[in-house]
DNA sequence: ACTGTAATTGCAACCAGTTGCAGGAGCAAC
DNA sequence: GTTGCTCCTGCAACTGGTTGCAATTACAGT
């Protein structure tokens, strides 16, 4: 759990606790190397301490959200899912809704995007982690309707 | 209720019905200027016709969604608000995050990120009505924070 | 106008996520 | 190590939205 300890200094230097409770959780979103729903991540933690509420698991998330820690990105199927957002490897994702398929979009696109918004309307866009819906390539084809 | 005509044809063909309380919800969004959100459009149609039921409604949204013929955004605040596609003037929603305020951004923007999408990777994005969320131009001066 | 079929409705139960609250715990200062 | 302040936790109640189901309704074909 060492590895936590950078955590910690920005949890505390932003006037937040750095409790067991999310230590864990931390800890859950780091090892794991994709994107972790809430109960996910609570049944994680049960493992260890069987009585975290999945209340501070939202509360911690939203903590770490605004810490800008994790991003919380919303698949389309109705599950809200949180990721590490570690600093090199940004990207995005294409999800197709016909079959639901994700892709990954590389930030440079986004990266422009930004600029362009910034530069033309002084608003400054988060574009940490962004979910775009779609038609994939297999279902564009004419008469691939579902 | 004559305006809503071409509608009930778009339904039809997709193998929909054009029930009354189809009709009332579409009403409430077409003569809506900006956003609603499920509860205002129940409400809404209540006062014509009160046995609607909240489900009904999310329902006949989905449906829509589907058909392109609303849009639904996600506005930050838990509000998930519908607002009917017209086809010109599509814009896009820049929100800040500090203080909330909404501000609009031109569909060129995002329409050479679709171009730009689609002819890299074959995905064809649906944009057409997007929440930007970030930092207003007011609240990004130093020690503007909230 | 009548009929058959499939879509739709309203209801109630359900699920994900949020909030208010009282007790408990972290942490900075002494 | 103790103290005090503030933040955090777990609980329970609640809200917004979804789903399964039986009864009903739209509508295409006749």
């Amino acid at each position: 759990m060492s590895c936590e300890t950078e955590t910690v200094q920005v949890l505390r230097e932003a006037g937040h606790k750095a409790t067991p409770q999310r230590l864990m959780i931390l800890s859950a979103l780091r090892h794991a190397d994709g994107h972790l729903t809430a109960g996910e991540i609570c049944e994680q933690v049960r493992m260890d301490y069987p009585y975290v509420d999945i209340s501070t698991v939202y509360r911690t998330l939203a903590v770490l959200k605004e810490l800008r820690l994790v991003s919380e990105t919303d698949m389309g199927t109705g599950d809200t899912t949180y990721e590490w957002v570690r600093q090199q490897g940004r990207h995005h994702h294409l999800i197709c809704r016909e079959c639901g398929a994700v892709a990954s979009l590389d930030h440079k696109y986004l990266e422009n995007l930004g600029a362009e918004i910034l530069a033309e309307s002084g608003f400054k866009p988060d574009i940490d982690h962004f979910a775009i819906f779609g038609l994939c390539a297999a279902c564009q084809g004419p008469g691939k309707q579902t």
